[in-house]
DNA sequence: CTTGACATTGACGTTGCGTCAAGCTTTACC
DNA sequence: GGTAAAGCTTGACGCAACGTCAATGTCAAG
């Protein structure tokens, strides 16, 4: 059974202008060309046509493309390589969000507002309007009556906390050894969010959708400003524990 | 203070080329053009390229800095959008990645692999000759005397550790909060990797990258070959026990 | 005067097609 | 059989942001 370019295109979910680029570079040739230079296409070029797709989804250049279906060449390699490209190009995008963020923070003067000190208790790295703003009025209110609420000795506790998680932290992110998907790394991870939720009025100690979306910021900002990150040991120990908490909300309930 | 393009661009961080096109297509033109044609940029054209520059590292595109800068406009807003963005690109990387992952796994499912009864003893359940062509003739020799070794008693002892694992794994597996790189599931792994271990002569019991190896390419088996995933709950489960042994071998020193 | 460093404009290459444009072929309808 | 509507062809430009020659002009130093 033999089909024309158009029948092909919709078949495959794609366009004849692609099929005569995909001839034209010698990806995929048709099986006939009529007298009058019609492309005609049969079952094995459709199913070349599938593969390709398939790969072209998955996001390889056609060169390459075309090297694996000419070489029927061991494919989970080219993948796994492919794999790496793919998680070295999410990484980047990971370092691009948290930098606009930053950006969009400085711009908005949340650079002199927030943090002045963060173990002088979490709202309080911020300024009200900031905190009001972001979380809304309540939040403030309540968070701020929590921190003055704690007293002298409650509040150098949480300091006290704060410092220990700073500590095993870095501890964990100079070890080598160490993954943030590790047992140690998502351990710490815990402890980190447990800490967190001891604020209420937060979105720490709301639902759990508020509670991710909230750690995840805030794993970003521990990146993006060297104050939070110095923290944890500089923007590498800070990424270690963005990701390291990334992987643990996703094991929330 | 005027300075000639290559200095500008050594300065910037960037090349003259650059500042050539930016100059063609009216984002940055030099603010004096000597007699010779040639250009010359000044302090407030060096402020702009510095913007120009960093906006660009966020990811904008260079009509979108150029409508940017002219209107003097609400950065913070479109830095917002912008991060919507990114963050779109980042969701459909990683769909790609769990794309690839999984055709990754397919290809590797369909090629027919060994294993009668894992519950024989592990490498009883292999065929001799796969397993001396993996691992050598000394390795099957060895494990083998081992198994002998062990005795009835030893046997089913491996074998009842064995059976727990499974089950903890299938639990685990369907704990909808529990993912692959949670403390509950890295737990487990360790155990695995232990009970693994504890055959000598096999490259668990080796160097640590052989262990490694063994560990990840053991688990790809028990996704590819049924009669592994049984154990596990089916594919689902071993691919979950999958996921978090190559996790945890990451961890490993 | 020569040499070398630096400048210019112009134009092609890159990635994967989208989008006309001009013209030939087949199909459908009267 | 005529005609119009589809469908096909090749050819070529466009996009994003420059990299990279190429051919040539200019300036400062020896």
């Amino acid at each position: 059974m033999e089909r024309s370019i158009q029948e092909v295109a919709k078949l495959a979910g794609t366009t004849s202008r692609t099929l005569r680029h995909y001839d034209d570079i010698g990806l995929l040739p048709p099986s006939r060309i009529g007298h009058n230079g019609y492309r005609y296409y049969d079952e094995s070029a459709l199913i070349r046509l599938q593969r390709v797709l398939l790969l072209r989804e998955l996001g390889l250049g056609l060169p390459q493309i075309a090297e694996l279906i000419a070489a029927e060449a061991n494919e989970s390699r080219a993948l796994t390589t492919h794999l790496s490209l793919l998680r070295a190009e999410q990484d980047r995008l990971a370092r691009q969000i948290a930098a606009v963020q930053h950006t969009i923070n400085s711009i908005q003067g949340s650079e002199k507002l927030m943090a002045q000190d963060m173990f002088d208790g979490f709202d309080h790295t911020l300024h009200r309007d900031e905190v009001e703003q972001r979380w809304g009025k309540e939040a403030y209110a309540s968070s701020d009556a929590w921190w003055r609420g704690l007293g002298k000795e409650g509040q150098d506790d949480w300091k006290r906390r704060a410092k220990e998680l700073g500590k095993d932290w870095i501890a964990a992110a100079r070890d080598a050894g160490t993954t943030p998907g590790s047992p140690r790394a998502q351990d710490l991870a815990r402890r980190h969010v447990e800490w967190l939720t001891g604020i209420p009025g937060t979105p720490a100690a709301g639902s759990p959708e508020h509670t991710r979306a909230y750690v995840l910021g805030l794993a970003e900002m521990y990146v993006a400003d060297e104050r939070f990150a110095a923290n944890y040991g500089g923007t590498e120990g800070a990424s270690f524990v963005r990701d390291a908490l990334g992987a643990y909300v996703k094991t929330m309930p």
